[in-house]
RNA sequence: GCCGACGUGGCUCAAUGGUAGAGCGGGGCUUUCGUAAAGCUCAGGUUGUGGGUUCGAUUCCCACCGUCGGCUCCA
């Protein structure tokens, strides 16, 4: 535990003496450092409420004041069950028994009046547990497990000094003010309602070409790289994905059957059975592989309710999905081609530092998993080798697989540091197994093909909510929904702003004239709200030159520039898929 | 799904056991103005839905729907 983290488990231990002092039944759980701050879990005779907050810290602040020292104890096992049972803390004596019968030693922390379980290490007093602030309540169960009681959970932070503190604080509110939710409502991307379904997206026309602009330069760089883009229906028959294994692993996620002429039909959770069925749809050779199917495929999967959260989880979502059918010795080589799109997309849209993890199954195989140990075992090597040979560094991590096969998955860093898991490729030998489909070798035997299924931006809907949230909403110039707003200073500006918007427009810029009877000022404030890149304001100075004054959205007067070279600039900007506005600096 | 909070005109929010008010936005009129909010005026709500308590509920209770913070889950 590093020297942050200590300070803040202290506090946690300060947190819970607090509690213990309102609440002298209080039961504890636990209480650990997490990133950014750390919790504790409580079970309480009532509900917390964020009223409490305030007497808690200050109960907090006095028992840090008293600098009582943190002494530490070991006991062994029995004793301490003695002990905590006399306490009446069953959830300790529980964490007690599990610990005794890993032979873990039995180590106690006493601060002030507050005895706890705990394996420290502490720092010296109560007093040195930093500036604090207590953040949110939540329920969560006792170790985790939904069959557990319910306790309740105090969110909390603390720094070593206070301006750190009020950083993070800044931090938390500038991540709040980035909310895609929010300026989804404030830029007209998106809406649901409740008519609709909970998590399901209606795109607004703003959202539209957001979407539509995102999707182009999807299936631009899939046909740079020799996919086939394929259409699928959005429901099929259910016995599909019996087949594929989907209905037997995730039967919770599924919407419910449709029976109809004694067929039984579903909302696609996958694609993937379609793009098999269209791989075999025909008698394939060697020489046609690898095939790489690629669809924008929308797919619904039934999301619990309480999961919900803006377009980032919903129920109905697109899948930047491929599926790309190879021979066994082809296999590495597409996963390094589908990385490659990745790198460049990601780093299109301005995601440039990238981390891979290769997710594979958990040592002990408690999971459920299909397919021999030698097909696991060789998809891994295939995983690893494309990697290897991009010289890409990448974290193992166990237990993370797909139920079918292992995956490379790419998490992104966006503009305020947070993480966000985007691309995964995944290599599947079992489908095309359970599909029975094979392709013709060379020496006309029939082979069966190894699947490659990958997604590089994973959902276009959440990926927009990504987007959003990284450029808190001013798109560059290439992605803005609006590009430019043409501002008239005066009424009699509008006829000489419709004769520029349209020819701007003729060169594809995305434009529109604020024709309302405003004061130029309001405009200017109007399009800025909306983070329009460009406000071209045209008053008798520009339309005797046969001008437009530009002003950038970061506030930059540019001066007077002709249309044409305004258009010229912005097109290229666009072509390079730049985040520069073309003008100064 | 679970725990908790919340749900008032398009948006943000106020108010009360006696059928609701502001700002922004919208309409109209006036203003025609050089780089982040002109003025006047009008309209707009069966207070998420359905029950219940009450002489009377938007306010109290229950259920459902939805949203938010988490937990669990995430092919």
């Amino acid at each position: 535990m590093n020297e942050l983290d200590t300070m803040r488990h202290s506090c946690a231990h300060v947190m819970a003496a607090a509690v213990q002092e309102m609440f002298p039944d209080a039961q504890f759980g636990f209480g650990p450092p997490i990133e950014d701050g750390f919790y504790y879990d409580f079970e309480l005779p009532r509900q917390l409420s964020p009223d409490d907050f305030k007497e808690i810290e200050q109960r907090m602040r006095r028992l840090a004041k008293s600098a009582d020292h943190f002494e530490y104890k070991e006991i062994d096992g029995k004793s301490a069950i003695e002990l905590f049972t006399s306490m009446n803390q069953t959830y300790k004596v529980e964490a007690i028994n599990n610990l005794v019968s890993s032979g873990e030693p039995i180590s106690l922390y006493k601060s002030g009046p507050f005895l706890d379980l705990c394996r420290g290490p502490h720092v010296g007093t109560t007093k040195q547990i930093g500036h604090f602030k207590i953040l949110s309540v939540a329920g969560a169960y006792w170790l985790g497990d939904e069959n557990n009681p319910q306790l309740q959970r105090l969110y909390a932070t603390s720094f070593p000094t206070k301006d750190e503190l009020t950083t993070h604080l800044a931090r938390l509110e500038e991540a709040r003010r980035r909310d895609h939710r929010i300026l989804a409502k404030q830029l007209d991307l998106f809406s649901t309602n409740t008519d609709v379904g909970a998590g399901l997206i209606l795109w607004h026309p703003k959202g539209g070409v957001l979407r539509e602009i995102i999707e182009n330069y999807w299936r631009e760089e899939h046909r740079k790289h020799n996919y086939d883009i394929v259409f699928t229906p959005h429901i099929g028959r259910k016995k599909l994905w019996d087949i594929s294994g989907h209905t037997q692993w995730y039967q919770d996620g599924l919407f419910p059957e449709m029976e109809l002429e004694n067929q039984s039909f579903i909302n696609k959770p996958m694609n993937c059975p379609f793009h098999v069925q269209i791989f075999d749809s025909q008698t394939r050779s060697y020489r046609d592989l690898p095939l790489r199917y690629g669809e924008l495929g929308t797919v619904y999967r039934f999301e619990r309710s309480g999961v919900l959260h803006g377009a980032l989880r919903v129920r109905g979502f697109t899948q930047d999905d491929a599926h790309i059918f190879c021979r066994h010795d082809q296999f590495a080589k597409e996963v390094g081609g589908a990385l490659d799109i990745a790198y460049k997309m990601l780093g299109t849209f301005g995601f440039t530092d990238l981390k891979l993890i290769v997710s594979v199954r958990d040592e002990n195989r408690d999971k459920k998993y299909v397919g021999s140990d030698e097909m696991w075992t060789l998809a891994e090597q295939g995983l690893i080798d494309a990697l290897t040979e991009k010289n890409i560094e990448y974290q193992r991590v166990e237990g993370e697989a797909a139920f079918y096969g292992p995956k490379i998955d790419v998490m992104v860093e966006d503009a305020i540091g947070r993480q966000w898991q985007l691309s995964t490729i995944q290599v599947d030998f079992n489908l095309p197994e359970r599909f029975d489909i094979d392709y013709e070798d060379s020496d006309g035997s029939r082979r069966r093909p190894v699947m490659v299924h990958r997604a590089l931006l994973g959902s276009i809907e959440r990926f927009t909510a990504i987007l959003i949230e990284h450029f808190a909403g001013a798109f560059p110039v290439w992605l803005a929904p609006v590009q430019a707003v043409l501002i008239p200073i005066a009424d009699r500006h509008i006829e000489y702003c419709n004769e520029v918007a349209l020819k701007l427009a003729s060169h594809g810029i995305r434009i529109h004239v604020d024709d309302r009877g405003e004061r130029m000022n309001r405009k200017i404030r109007d399009a800025q709200k909306q983070k329009v890149p460009y406000m071209l304001i045209a008053g008798d100075r520009d339309v005797e030159a046969n001008n437009v004054s530009v002003r950038l959205r970061n506030g930059e007067d540019i001066g007077a520039i002709t249309p044409s070279v305004f258009a010229q600039t912005v097109q290229q900007v666009s072509i390079d898929r730049s985040e520069s506005y073309g003008f100064g600096h």
